[in-house]
DNA sequence: AGCATATTCAACCAAAAGGTTGACCATGGA
DNA sequence: TCCATGGTCAACCTTTTGGTTGAATATGCT
């Protein structure tokens, strides 16, 4: 069951929690909506169909992942992204392929061309 | 079951596919076999002490991940990084570290006119 | 033709994932 | 104090995952 082949390549169990954390659609969503801004758990759980048990799990998925946290404060449990949680897989990704630094600089260009056209308050235009 | 809240967050199975291919460190040693060259399947699973079978499978995962690609010459299937299915996974994450409100379509937009034409984005030949 | 090599297929298995429900604790407010 | 609210726990269920083995298929070699 062991995968770590003989020439040392490693065998990184916090990648495995962070993708396999990731792997959830409902999970990748809370993120999303963390993204905008902190929320209870609750909260959290209102806009899926699923029931609030169900949620809580995921949210201790992404807990255990560091991709958030969660802090009780009274009653309420306030779920906060952690997006340097990212920053482990990011790293292993960027090993593969000249994409990450290009796409780096694409994104710059992309955003700049974002606020180029369309946005009433740059000096240049 | 379904992720998709009802502020319109997407369900990207994509997205699914390729970080649940991720999240297993078996076949994440398998890409990074594959980042130094081509391999032939049975050469693939020589490192590891499950089956060739197992490794098949692993394969096959990663294979409908799009994150590797398979040719058969002869009676030997050769197996080929394809980093460039990394990158809407990378694209997801990174609309985490920066914190700009950005549209993520229109970035998928602005890559794909950026790599279309003659754009040698694979790393090995 | 006949055999070895390369790979997959099929059936099976145990464990993990993702969900449900109902009971349970903790806290805040009347 | 009593009750509603916020959240987790425990038990359970079904589906998926990751592995096994042995047979099957396909190709190359002599």
């Amino acid at each position: 069951m062991e995968a770590d082949p003989a020439n040392g390549h490693s065998m990184n169990t916090d990648l495995d929690i962070a993708f396999a954390a990731l792997a959830d659609p409902t999970r990748r969503a809370i993120l999303s909506m963390l993204l905008e801004d902190d929320m209870a758990v609750t909260d959290v759980a209102d806009p899926f169909e699923m029931s609030l048990a169900a949620i809580s799990k995921h949210l201790t998925i992404l807990t255990r992942a560091g991709l958030i946290s969660q802090e009780k404060r009274g009653r309420v449990k306030w779920c906060k992204l952690e997006p340097d949680a990212l920053r482990a897989a990011s790293v292993w990704m960027q090993g593969f392929g000249q994409f990450e630094p290009v796409n780096l600089d694409a994104f710059e260009r992309f955003l700049e061309s974002e606020f180029r056209d369309g946005t009433p308050d740059d000096p240049r235009s």
